[in-house]
Order: structure tokens, then C-alpha cells, then sequence
DNA sequence: CATCGGACCTGTTAGC
DNA sequence: TGCTAACAGGTCCGAT
């Protein structure tokens, strides 16, 4: 589900619930999600107070009154709400953070793809370390896919992907933003020239923009953290429309896994 | 080093 | 209707 819009709509959602609020104890059903959770988890955040919530690439950052900070990534299939304590648990809501007042942060996580670990603020994150640049910064932008792309043979699509080239364009705005841009998917990344990358760029800012001005995209179960859908899925115009006419041309849209993932485009619009 | 395939999991859906 | 196989929003890791 979660895709950087997603990831914000989660951040946003979560923010007025959570700021200021203090964690009295923490409730563990597991040991760990992808990973085993930090053996001392429970006591460094039973007490602390919620300062902050942060995002970097789709990894949201709790910032707390202590050196620690805790990272979360939702994976496939997590989700992060806010709960009245006596909600019932249900099949894979694996952790609670239980607030003070009448809420506890309840993370569910179907496939278990998802991660909550410590991270210092003085000892950068191995998971954080090569991240590449908020698509939505200006740091991000043609010039700088131009520059990364030379001489790469992987096709356009699995490189977009890349956290380390720009992070949080998952498979949905991957797809999305090359058909927006009127790249092929296929397209070696290193033959694409500097207007198209300027254009691309473009296209993935306001994609990714526009997504989250409407609460990301609601595929299967994505809520936000207050319950209501995301409204962006109507707006697709290739992702998840194999075998149905373009949207702007009307050619049949091909479809082709690439880098192991559903891949659609139309192959009139996209060269 | 770049690239690819496999792995991690469960739930849903398409196809027989 | 029931069973099975394929596939799903992500990304790490090891082999090539």
C-alpha cells in the first residue's frame, strides 16, 4: 500500500494526535516484524514524550525527549492508527504505543514487511544511510537524473525506483510519472536526454503532490490514520488499467513485468 | 560496481 | 463452491 503519499497522509494523520503526548508503556506481540525489534524498545520508550514525527523517503521518524528517535517503515501492508484503548485487537496488529489521554498508536502489518526500530540522532541510521533526495526538494530534479543516468543500461522504470536515485516513487508513481513524462518504461536510463529527465521530474513532483493533497492512493485497504480513504485512485491513468484503452489516445495498453513488477504504459503516447 | 533473482510474509483474486 | 497458483503497495541481500 504505502507509497511516499501514503506515507505522508499516515505522518499528517498522526501528527495532532500524537504531538506532545507520552508513551506509558509499549505493547509488543511479536518479536519483530522484518527484523527482531531493539531488545531494550520497551524501556527506552516507556515515559518518553512525542516531540515530533518526521518523514525521510517512506520511513517516518518519531523524534521523542531523548537521544532516541524511533523509525518506522509500513512495507506492503502496514498501517499506523490512532485507537481508544479498549479497541479490540485484531489478527496482526502487532504493536500499541500506549499514549497517555484516551489513544494508543496501533501498528498493523499483514505481511510483516514493516520495521520499528531505535535509531540516535548522532548515529546515522545504516536503513537512512543512502538514501537519495526527497523528490519533492529542490535538490531533486532533472538536471540531477540527467547526471545519475549516464551509462545506466537498466530500464528507466526499476531505476526511477531506486531509493538511492530519488526516493519514494514506488511502483504505482513510477508508472504513473512515465506516462505522464511520455517515457517507455522499457527505455534504457542512460539514453534519456536532459529535457525528457527535466519533464520527468516535473511529472513526478506533481503526481506525488497531487496525491497527497488527496490523501494518497486507496488500493485494497489503505486508510489514513483517521479511517477515511485516500481519493487518488481514480486518477490513475496506467497503473492497474492493463488491457484497457489509454486514457488519452485510446491504444490498448500493453503490460509487461519489468524488474519483477506489473508494468503498464501505453505504446502510443510513450516512446 | 550494476544488475538480477530470491527472500521475507499473508491475503486476495483469477483460473480451473 | 473449492482448491491452487499467481500476484500484490517494498527493499534487503547475495550471486553474477
Amino acid at each position: 500500500m504505502p507509497e511516499l503519499p501514503e506515507v505522508e497522509t499516515t505522518r499528517r494523520g498522526l501528527l495532532p494526535h500524537l504531538l506532545g503526548r507520552r508513551i506509558e508503556s509499549v505493547v509488543l506481540r511479536r518479536d519483530g516484524l522484518r527484523w527482531p525489534f531493539p531488545g531494550d524498545l520497551q524501556q527506552v520508550l516507556a515515559g518518553a514524550r512525542i516531540e515530533d514525527i518526521e518523514r525521510r523517503a517512506k520511513y517516518l521518524l518519531v523524534r521523542l525527549d531523548r537521544p532516541e528517535q524511533i523509525l518506522l517503515h509500513l512495507g506492503m501492508s502496514g498501517v499506523l492508527r490512532t485507537v481508544p484503548h479498549d479497541t479490540p485487537v485484531r489478527a496482526h496488529d502487532h504493536v500499541d504505543l500506549v499514549l497517555d489521554g484516551a489513544l494508543r498508536l496501533r501498528f498493523h502489518d499483514p505481511r510483516r514487511f514493516g520495521c520499528l526500530d531505535l535509531v540516535r540522532a548522532d548515529q546515522p541510521h545504516p536503513l537512512l544511510a543512502e538514501l537519495g533526495p526527497e523528490p519533492l526538494s529542490e535538490t531533486f530534479n532533472g538536471d540531477w537524473l540527467f547526471g545519475w543516468s549516464r551509462d545506466r543500461q537498466s530500464p528507466v522504470k526499476p531505476w526511477i525506483m531506486d531509493q538511492r536515485v530519488v526516493v519514494g516513487v514506488g511502483n504505482i508513481y513510477a508508472a504513473e510519472a512515465l506516462f505522464a513524462a511520455g517515457i517507455d518504461p522499457r527505455r534504457a536510463a542512460g539514453k534519456i536526454s536532459r529535457e525528457r529527465y527535466r519533464r520527468l521530474a516535473t511529472e513526478i513532483k506533481r503526481i506525488l503532490g497531487a496525491a497527497i493533497e488527496r490523501g494518497g492512493t486507496t488500493l485494497r485497504d489503505f486508510l489514513s490514520p483517521d479511517g477515511s480513504p485516500g481519493y487518488f485512485e481514480q486518477e490513475l491513468l496506467v497503473y492497474g488499467r492493463e488491457g484497457l484503452r489509454c486514457r488519452s489516445c485510446n491504444a490498448e495498453l500493453r503490460d509487461e513485468r519489468l524488474g519483477q513488477r506489473a508494468t503498464v504504459w501505453c505504446p502510443r503516447c510513450q516512446r
